[in-house]
DNA sequence: ACTACAGTTGACGTTAACGTCAAGGTAAGC
DNA sequence: GCTTACCTTGACGTTAACGTCAACTGTAGT
């Protein structure tokens, strides 16, 4: 038996309101069971949030992570459309490669500007 | 003599609208020399642009970038502007650190996931 | 039965980051 | 002097990703 969740043990635990997880439900990011009229989370959908979560501190948009949470589960769709799911994920994941360059690159350039903001404030002491 | 660019230079050097580089403007990310009516650009405002841009694809919202932009050059802003100024670019840093972490994460998760997708495409080949 | 609380479905509001005109100014070439 | 091409400033439109609010329903405790 794998853990079930409410709508509000998910919203607390990743610090998002109810309101943003129907709305990923309404983008069909999720697609939780229903007890009654209720929403019923299980470990699955959790892996889901989890992954639109960390997607959206990358700068993915909720199309882009559903892309990569339907790669997940290949059992639906024609080869055609999983083909095509193939080649759009390599291509966020080239992407993604030339992001961590960037970041790297960001990280240095920050580590610089502070070095030269503390300079200056090291400078007015000085008078 | 550093070289001047006109606004449609960078908008076709960096593939972006002068729609784009007014509304940066507007925003106070930019704040090029005018000739008369018309703006010219100079090397420093390309490296901002360019920096506004990778923090664009990094997910920084064009705030984040302008705290970036403002600690290059620190001579204005009195000590407390400066230190907070530090501190929240301190923090940035510590996120994007996180980041890289994500990352790599999920470019890990990209690549299991796109073995498993192959993997069923193969199934379907073997019918 | 009554209250309290968590859940539900709409519907409309909001913010960031531009796009898309409209209506004109200006400089270069013919 | 006319056209062409690029520039300008508004002003309004648009999309993604939710927030907010209203008006319920269902359930557990007293």
């Amino acid at each position: 038996m794998s853990k079930q969740y409410t709508i509000s043990d998910l919203a607390s635990e990743f610090d998002i309101t109810t309101r943003t997880i129907r709305f990923y439900e309404e983008k069909d990011l999720l697609c939780p069971e229903r007890q009654g009229t209720k929403r019923l989370y299980n470990q699955a959908d959790r892996v889901k949030l989890r992954l639109i979560i960390r997607g959206k501190r990358l700068g993915l948009t909720l199309e882009e992570s559903k892309l990569i949470i339907d790669m997940y589960d290949p059992s639906g769709g024609n080869e055609q459309q999983l083909q095509a799911l193939i080649n759009q994920v390599r291509h966020k994941r080239a992407q993604l490669q030339e992001q961590l360059i960037d970041l790297k690159n960001m990280i240095d350039d920050l580590n610089n500007a502070e070095q030269n903001c503390v300079a200056e404030l090291d400078k007015r002491a000085a008078s």
